[in-house]
DNA sequence: ACACAAGGAGACCGATTTGTCTATCTATCG
DNA sequence: CGATAGATAGACAAATCGGTCTCCTTGTGT
């Protein structure tokens, strides 16, 4: 059993549940079951542990929608799949997912609002990673097409906007209603 | 001298730079020169004043924005009016409003993240006004258009997806982006 | 002039915060 | 077997948390 995994996962849930600042770090060691000498053998302190879960949740993040776009081809195909893998996330069908509060990443920069802050760019990195996967697919699908950054800045923003819906404004069709607007778009974009 | 208002605008500033649980009730008082005492007077608790500065913020935000819709004609026009006013905030350049460090109902939402949460209730109100209003204007646009629904939907969430790049990513043109990215959207959707 | 309400300053409460440290136990490796 | 590394439980520290309370001052209405 490798502790500092252990502290990490109950560490990222209770984060990702109520949120980084009202989650002590006794509650964290009581309910994984770790000692304190330990945690502080592992982080220096508690951002560290934080920005721990951030690493953990960005890599499980994207190993379960590269999961999800494993079947599926490059291009059209994967980006729909992206709205419909988000469409299973906010309706909690995916089992293999803890139930949906939000995007991690968005909540965690919301505590750690200064752009400058370390843990807050950890966040950004994240979206960076997203916006290249976005921008992949988009460049496979239309080749061509000479706007293929602002599309992919479009999609991305439909993406936010949905996780957003989802959870602040309990919209649960908010995947699926992104994805009809995707398609609206490149729609016209197609034509053009 | 109302110290209610007081203690509610100097609370607001805090809990929407820092977040609402890193800034504890003691730091409120110092900052705003009220005594415990008086807070405690007004509101039962700390909940109640994080409630109150969701509504305080609540009203300053559509006052301000329609104040920027005020000479600008109803429906297309101050559905870009809407973009423009996002973008000023976004880069700063509206003086009377603060620094941008997000959406502070997004920001309180991802802190109390469980919907049935009053706290997180009050901020997804906000979201369904500013859904009323981009209906109306929608409305007002394509009053033929039988899908003004899901035209304002798609409205909604590139304006909540241009806030959260705009902060968690730091895109600071983001409402540019997303003001491009419905204009294309209308388009489409007028010819069909 | 007097009463009453409200605010101010801050002591105080118990609980909790992050973080340090000691002392003991255990597992692995040579 | 003995040494070393890492984990354990938990005491402890200093600060802060939300919240209650007392004492005193200040202002206002009658």
């Amino acid at each position: 059993m490798d502790k500092k995994e252990q502290l990490i996962t109950t560490a990222f849930q209770l984060f990702y549940r109520h949120g980084v600042h009202a989650v002590g770090i006794n509650r964290v060691l009581a309910e994984s079951g770790v000692a304190k000498k330990t945690l502080y053998n592992h982080f220096p302190g508690k951002d560290d542990l934080v920005a721990a879960t951030i690493d953990h949740c960005d890599r499980r993040y994207f190993s379960w929608l590269n999961g999800r776009l494993e079947n599926v081809e490059d291009g059209e195909e994967a980006l729909w799949a992206v709205f419909d893998a988000l469409d299973d996330l906010f309706k909690g069908r995916d089992p293999s997912v803890q139930a949906f509060y939000g995007c991690y990443f968005i909540n965690v920069a919301a505590e750690f609002s200064d752009p400058n802050d370390p843990i807050h760019q950890k966040c950004a990195r994240n979206k960076m990673e997203m916006m290249k996967l976005i921008r992949f697919h988009v460049a496979q699908m239309l080749p061509y097409e000479e706007s293929k950054l602002e599309i992919s800045d479009t999609i991305a923003m439909l993406i936010e906007g949905a996780i957003v819906r989802a959870h602040v404004a309990s919209d649960a069709d908010a995947a699926l209603k992104a994805k009809a607007a995707a398609k609206r778009l490149f729609s016209t974009q197609v034509k053009v």
